[in-house]
DNA sequence: ATTTTATTACGAAGTATTTCGTAGATGAAT
DNA sequence: ATTCATCTACGAAATACTTCGTAATAAAAT
């Protein structure tokens, strides 16, 4: 199962980058990585090797260079990860996380009626059942 | 300044206990978390101890009995940790990660009427701006 | 063809985390 | 007072994560 997302925190910046530009290079992973910390090539390299071992991500031959790619999709990821965080550290509560990620965040009024949309969307599939 | 709350997934844990009733000897904190799993006294009691030099949590002497209290509140320390979840796994949308949390996990009727409440009082609060 | 450059593989060290065993101390029970 | 049970302190090992240096390899440039 994809219960096995556990990805560290370098790991998981390093996905952030390849579910924006996959298939990736070490090279290119490095250098998006320099953009807000300083990491050495083989470092970057290092740990691409480890989430390979891993199957976190997957790999292809292109010329001397690796393509990686990443084996669960960002959305697919993000919901594994939430609901450990929930879990975790709200004891399991959505409720009190969506409370304290709007009332501390700045959400713009489009937002808002984004989310009010889904919650009526909630309510009208409650309904139904 | 409180930037520093880091606490470790076995300190976390350790946390959520003391946070539900402290102050709290590791012996309970201990039963506790037998509750869930297996581990050992002197491993809860060491890394009690490493919280207590990373101050994560206080403690006094009652008898020959360490009373154990958390230095960081239960809001607070979520509200850091929901931060650096958001930039790390949301990359910084708290949108996002409310549409997630709200869709994939269920939410009562009274809850989601919380919620509704809230973002009114957002939406009060734009207005006068 | 030779040299230069870029890439991968690998080992090893440094730090952090988790785990537990043992020794010593302190209070409780007899 | 002696024994027994419980607690703390501490060291050490096991694992995981991060970091980087060096060597080997492969492509590109000259």
């Amino acid at each position: 199962m994809s219960k096995k997302i556990k990805p560290t925190e370098s790991e998981l910046a390093i996905l952030q980058i390849l579910w924006e530009s996959e298939p990736a290079t070490v090279r290119f992973v490095n250098d998006e990585l320099n953009k807000h910390r300083d990491v050495g090539y083989t470092t970057t390299l290092k740990i691409m090797q480890l989430m390979l071992t891993k199957d976190l991500v997957s790999r292809n031959k292109a010329g001397r260079k690796h393509l990686y790619t990443s084996v669960f999709k960002e959305t697919e990821t993000q919901n594994v990860l939430l609901d450990k965080f929930l879990k975790t550290t709200f004891k399991g509560s959505a409720m009190k996380l969506v409370m304290q990620a709007l009332g501390n965040h700045q959400t713009s009024k489009d937002e808002l009626n984004q989310i009010k949309a889904l919650i009526q969307k909630i309510e009208k599939d409650e309904q139904n059942n």
